[in-house]
DNA sequence: CTCTTACGCTACGAGCCGTAGCGTAACTCC
DNA sequence: GGAGTTACGCTACGGCTCGTAGCGTAAGAG
């Protein structure tokens, strides 16, 4: 999880997991009151209480840094079990729109995208990190949908990955984009207006 | 256009317009060789054969000048006129998609959003130069599309705004989210596909 | 007790930032 | 055509961050 070339060879003094902790949770504060663009690494490892050396043994830059710092938080996003697709679309609308409430989420989330556009390896560290912990989400959402029969199934399985990403970039795409681009409110009466539209769209729709 | 408070006396020498077009095109240059984390004031000043003084005397800095430098691809984005929504909706998609292609716009766009969640009026600034360019796209579309009858009117025009600004979201950030987070092609199957399932939400949920 | 690796600390050249200061160029008004 | 005003190019600067090298020490494995 920490860093990248772990050469994890059984001898020789192992490496300080509290550290680990110290540095990543010392990288949100940072963010918080920094933002992206001013946050610096001898600034963290000031404040986890580490030589800034440390840091570059672990995490080859800034970038992969704040993405293992900021994936931590995608943790706390589940998906509610309210017996309708739609209950629980709206609330994993609201509780995405709450993580990007979060500073040090608004901030470094759109950064290190955009780092990411000419870092095929940053590209990836993000979507096992944090991307791929969003699309289970809906996965899980649309196998649960499929069986009470809100769905359809898909008649081919090819067709089931395209669409399962589809709605997968419509809600986390049209949510981000309400939320940092456009800056207006994530409420309760724009997320269920979203997920109305979402599902009549799904309903509609079938295959393609 | 240029830059933030221009005095705009009479008299005096005038701003060179030539040396605006050339630092704006020597950006994007940049952008596509270096990207957004590797461009510095300095080098764009250099290509674009002025003093770096003359920048700063026109930007704040970096983030105005990208955006501003950004914000002029946007004006290639048009609403053709099919005599069908779905159609003129998917085309748009497209011409997003290909805007999304080019290395200025793609290592670009994202960092100055980034960079706007902690400054209100690099915020405006954004809005103005490139989400309202955008924006117009969707009225124009839902004007024609209801004129035609192939969209409800809205019953009371308070409820109007919101709805061109749910569907404005919902078609940017889910090209954008696609192209840039997933990382994956905004081709002719998926276009079809995405469009197809907002027109069917959008004939679907009437007012919300 | 030895071997191996992690850690803290210091120091360093390099690069970029944003500004000040000066002399010159371009344009307006009288 | 001269005076006033503003833009421009150039140079130079202190301050900051970067990422690395080198060294002595600490912590586990065998």
């Amino acid at each position: 999880m920490p860093n990248e070339s772990t050469p994890s060879g059984r001898t020789g003094r192992p490496r300080s997991a509290a550290a680990d902790a110290a540095i990543l949770a010392a990288t949100r504060d940072a963010l918080v009151e920094l933002g992206w663009s001013k946050l610096t690494m001898g600034d963290v490892s000031a404040r986890a209480g580490v030589a800034k050396t440390t840091l570059y043994r672990r995490w080859a830059g800034k970038n992969e840094l704040v993405v293992d710092a900021v994936a931590e938080l995608f943790d706390s996003l589940e998906l509610p079990d309210r017996g309708c697709l739609e209950a629980d679309v709206e609330d994993v609308v609201l509780q995405f729109a709450a993580l990007l409430r979060r500073p040090e989420a608004r901030t470094a989330l759109m950064a290190v995208v955009a780092e990411s556009t000419r870092d095929p390896a940053l590209r990836d560290r993000i979507r096992s990190a944090i991307v791929d912990r969003q699309k289970r989400l809906v996965v899980l959402g649309r196998q649960r949908a499929q069986a009470r029969g809100e769905l359809p199934r898909e008649p081919d399985d090819a067709l089931a990955e395209p669409t399962t990403d589809l709605i997968f970039d419509v809600i986390a795409g049209t949510v981000v984009h309400r939320a940092l681009v456009s800056s207006e409110p994530v409420d309760d009466l724009w997320a269920a207006s979203f997920t109305a539209l979402l599902m009549h769209g799904l309903r509609g729709s079938a295959g393609a």
